[in-house]
Order: structure tokens, then C-alpha cells, then sequence
DNA sequence: GTACTTATGTAGCAAGCGGTACAAAAAAAT
DNA sequence: ATTTTTTTGTACCGCTTGCTACATAAGTAC
């Protein structure tokens, strides 16, 4: 077992603790007592635990993922890619304007898109990005069976929701409403191309009728 | 004719110099030294012209709201709602991944989503929601006239239009490309509703071929 | 010229920042 | 019981922050 004084905290919900602080004040509007007061710790410990204050926001960065890593697997794995596309806008919708446990808005917006150095903006998209190349393999597949058209642009299609996405959460920062977002979401899935029918086979046709 | 010792250097060039910080690293970001070197002047001048940070920023919150003036109008002034859309969604794209005079993105966005005080970003989400406010006017008016079908929901419509357009910023200040932005908000206008060809006149359906 | 007004450069303020030295405390190992 | 290992709380570090006091410079007014 392990020797030592043990750690008087739970790591966990102190990281949660963190993360509320920097959601709601960014990475640099959280100052190091803001984040040892919202966790209720001191600073030694805060830093024999995480090292700096970029080391914990990356701690929180990770756990954040952790969270929402169940999400992008359910819309990954919707029957069509119409329905990932509205299972994905309007799950974002719903999550950015959630009362509960977060602020409104999104962690890897609300953080900052800039700073007075660029490597956390910089580690912020590349979070981002990681979710479009998801879903831009996501559409790809969907091209193979017929449940996207020739047509299509997967990168396209990707790129085009995780940008709608973006713009949602930044609506949510500033105050919007979860059925306006709702609507958003609704009026940006018009764009979604239709299937190819031609080549469909007849579950993949009734998978996309289902999902609607 | 004014009295005493006349100011060394000129606000407006001093205000796009600060613009440049502020957009490159943020309102918190951006230091009094960052702006006062990027101004080429010292601390004094900038308190007695300015007030405040907080007084330079709003400066130069006004200033840019006067370089967009233009822009804003020109999308207003379009023939259709249809072609008001492209013109606002492609006129983002493109500015917002302008190499010249600016950082890639939007100064209402790069300043912040979240600070340790709310009133930056409170100011910020007052200025899009001006705009936001003013599409929904020309939407309106757009339905009357037959160019939007009576089933058309203005509110919503300019929601969606500064939801993308917030999106392509905050894409762009990831480094998204140019072409990349435009093909996204080409995707979003394809869910732009249909006119009502019933109720609208000859010249309005002259205008809408037009524009296209 | 002299008085008056405003802007400028130097130099520095108090406060808060991210981060740490150090000794006491609390556990396991011997 | 003593040693060893790690965490904890106190107290503080050097530095940067936004901001300003003050004397001087550079104009107009008379």
C-alpha cells in the first residue's frame, strides 16, 4: 500500500469544483485562490496534486472529456447520419442550457479563445477538432451504405456541425434559451442531405425512416 | 480653438492598435503594458484619453462597431431575406479569415466568453444581440412582403444566422481556412426557407432570381 | 513676455498574481 | 517506538497588474 500522509480530498470532486470555476470565469479570470477556495484546498496541495494551474486545467480538460465521452459515443452510434446530426445539435442544445452541475455554455469555449500566450486556445480547439474528425468518419461510413449521398462531403457535413455546435454554446454563454437553441438546432438540420435511395439497402431504409 | 499642450498621437490609430491586442489576446489578456507599447504611448496619455482599460475597450468596441457599420447595412439593404442571409454568412466567412489588418475571428468573441466579472461579456453578447435584433427586422418585413412564407419565424431565422456566424468565428479563430467556412455557411443557407411565390409580386420575384 | 491649460515621461504605488519554503501532522514500514 | 514518506496549513516570495503623483513640456490667451 501506499506510504504517506493521505490526501485529505477527493481529487474527483475537487476537480469538479475547478472546472465550475473555470467555466464560469475562464482560464485566466480563475485566479489561483478562486480555485483552492471552490475546491477547498490550500495551495501546496492544490499543486503537489496537479503541479501548476495549467497542469489542473488540463486535469479538468481530461475529466471533461471523460463526462461527455458517453454523449459522442450515442450519437456516433445513431442507425443515420441524420439522426447522429440531430442526436449531437440538439444534445449540445440541451447540455449547454442545463441548469444543473454546469454553467451555461461550454468549457471548451467558455476557457478562451484567446489568451496572453496561445497554448491553451490552441489546446482548446484541438479538443474541438477531435470531435469533427469523429463525425467526419462517422459520415464517411455513412457515405459507404447509402445512408449519405455520393454527393456528400463528409468533411463538409462535420465541419458544418461542430460549427452550428460552437455557435449554439455561444448563444447559451450569453443567456439563450434551451428551446430557442432547440429550434436552432432544428432549423440547422434542414441543410442535412437526403439519403441515397438508389443504393440504400431496405434496413439501412428502415433505420432512416425510424429516425425520421 | 482648444487650449493647452495638443495630443501627440491619433486616437483612431492609437484604438485599431488596441483593437489588434484586445482581439489577439483577450480583454483579460491584454495588459496595460501590451497596450500601451502596441500604442506607442505611455501609461498617462492612455488614462487621460481613455479613463480606464475598461474605457479604452469600450472605445474600441465603438470604433469596430463603426468599421462594421457598413458591412451590417449592405447585408440589411440586400434584395431578399434569401440574399440577405449569403451576404451576412459569407461576409462572416470572409472576414473573419481576413490575413489583413485583423487576427483571425471576431473581437466580440475573442475578448471573452467568461471573465472574472460578467460585464465584459455581458457587453459583448449586448453588441451581437444588436445585430441579431436587426436581422429579425429585416425578416420580418420580409414576410410581409411574400419574400418569407407566413410560416416563416423571423426571431428564429436571425437566431440561426448569428448562431452559424458566431460558429464560423469561433472556427476561424482555430485557424479554420477561408474556402472551409464558405462551403459551411453555403451548407446553412440550404436550409433558408422557400419564398411565398403565391403572394409575392413581379418585382420582388425579379429580385429574387437575381440574387439566387 | 506672463498666465493658463492640457499632455507627456519618469517613477512608483498598493494589490493581486502564480508559486514555494518550511515545519507540523498523519499515515505505513521497520 | 522510531524512521520514512507524503500531505497539510502558515506564511511568504518575486513579479506583474491596473493605475497615479508629480514635475516638465508644449501649446493658446492676454
Amino acid at each position: 500500500m501506499k506510504t504517506g500522509r493521505p490526501r485529505s480530498f477527493c481529487v474527483e470532486n475537487a476537480l469538479d469544483s475547478a472546472m465550475d470555476v473555470f467555466w464560469r470565469k475562464g482560464y485566466q479570470g480563475a485566479s489561483l485562490s478562486d480555485l483552492t477556495e471552490a475546491m477547498g484546498i490550500n495551495a501546496p496541495s492544490l499543486y503537489a496534486c496537479f503541479e501548476s494551474k495549467e497542469g489542473l486545467f488540463r486535469a479538468v480538460l481530461d475529466r471533461y472529456e471523460d463526462i461527455g465521452k458517453g454523449f459522442l459515443q450515442e450519437v456516433l452510434n445513431a442507425p443515420t447520419s441524420r439522426a447522429s446530426a440531430e442526436l449531437f445539435l440538439k444534445g449540445i442544445a440541451a447540455r449547454a442550457t442545463d441548469p444543473d452541475n454546469h454553467p451555461p455554455g461550454c468549457l471548451l469555449l467558455q476557457s478562451g479563445l484567446a489568451g496572453e500566450d496561445q497554448r491553451i486556445p490552441n489546446e482548446l480547439a484541438r479538443h474541438r477538432a477531435e470531435k469533427e474528425l469523429a463525425l467526419r468518419e462517422r459520415f464517411a461510413c455513412a457515405k459507404l451504405t447509402g445512408d449519405l449521398p455520393q454527393s456528400a462531403d463528409p468533411a463538409a457535413l462535420a465541419r458544418y456541425l461542430v460549427t452550428v455546435a460552437n455557435g449554439i454554446c455561444v448563444q447559451a454563454s450569453a443567456g439563450a434559451q434551451a428551446q430557442d437553441l432547440e429550434m436552432v438546432a432544428t432549423l440547422a438540420l434542414a441543410a442535412w442531405p437526403a439519403g441515397d435511395t438508389a443504393k440504400r439497402g431496405k434496413t439501412a431504409k428502415r433505420k432512416a425512416a425510424v429516425a425520421g
